[in-house]
DNA sequence: GTAACTGCAAAATATTTGCATCCTT
DNA sequence: AAGGATGCAAATATTTTGCAGTTAC
């Protein structure tokens, strides 16, 4: 599929701004911050805009939202779809590399299921994993 | 221990804001923002000093971050000390209520292992489980 | 042509820093 | 007494909202 079509099977209209921050997805090792985006559009795209731009990807569930323990808000592509667009991830690993700080998704992989206490019953979950990534080693 | 006891173990001298803050959270049913904790303490303390509050806990150990989807840091008490102060939390499990939306920290409850790719070490991990709350039930 | 998208301005919210003063030990 | 903690003011950063103009289809 292409980055066109990826957009309009989603339901989105094809714009720039949608075009170009999609490409810095597919080609970005990892999860993106919105000042991440903004950085690398130099400008060519409001602030404003890439909140918005962000904000559809995640409701069209082309992206999705990482938890972090930081305050930024991390998003990362979804390689097969996120599972139900616009809710929290559902059942992702990410990885956050303690060398480069890159997150990323490892779609392959399966969050485990753990025990709950007596009376907790389980939706969904989503994992963090730390270490050092393929690529630093 | 005494919550002076525990401050006075962790290195910190003992306040007024450092006591209260840490009885909101042996209070609390769940995990804290600095707005939670903010509107709890009535104007008795600065903004400022709640911020400094929380990170000192941090540091020292006594409360972690709760790795989150939106743009809130989220604070839990650590009911056995984080294993490294102010590092990452150390393979905690945590629960956010579907209904009431408190998050609360599943101590007996460790990460399970999971299988990396080639080329990935581990180093630590940390879980967030959605679901309903025993409270909630 | 119409609905949706964008940019700009501004508001609202969140966080950090510097500094003078006060409190704990 | 000394070092650390607090409060205040202000700077900085982040996110949201309203609206008018533009673009995709």
């Amino acid at each position: 599929m292409t980055k066109e079509e990826l957009i309009k099977n989603h339901g989105m209209s094809l714009t720039e701004s949608r075009l170009s921050i999609l490409e810095m997805f597919l080609d970005a090792p990892g999860a993106l911050t919105h000042a991440d985006v903004e950085k690398a559009s130099e400008e060519r795209f409001d602030r404003v805009t890439i909140y918005r731009t962000l904000q559809t990807f995640v409701d069209k569930g082309i992206i999705h939202q990482v938890p972090t323990t930081n305050n930024s808000i991390l998003y990362a592509l979804c390689h097969r779809d996120c599972a139900l667009a616009g809710n929290q991830d559902d059942n992702h690993v990410h990885f956050i590399c303690n060398n480069c700080g890159n997150t990323s998704c490892l779609d392959g992989i399966t969050v485990p299921m753990v025990k709950l206490p007596e009376g907790f019953s389980f939706a969904s979950a989503s994992m963090n994993v730390n270490g050092i990534c393929a690529a630093c080693k």
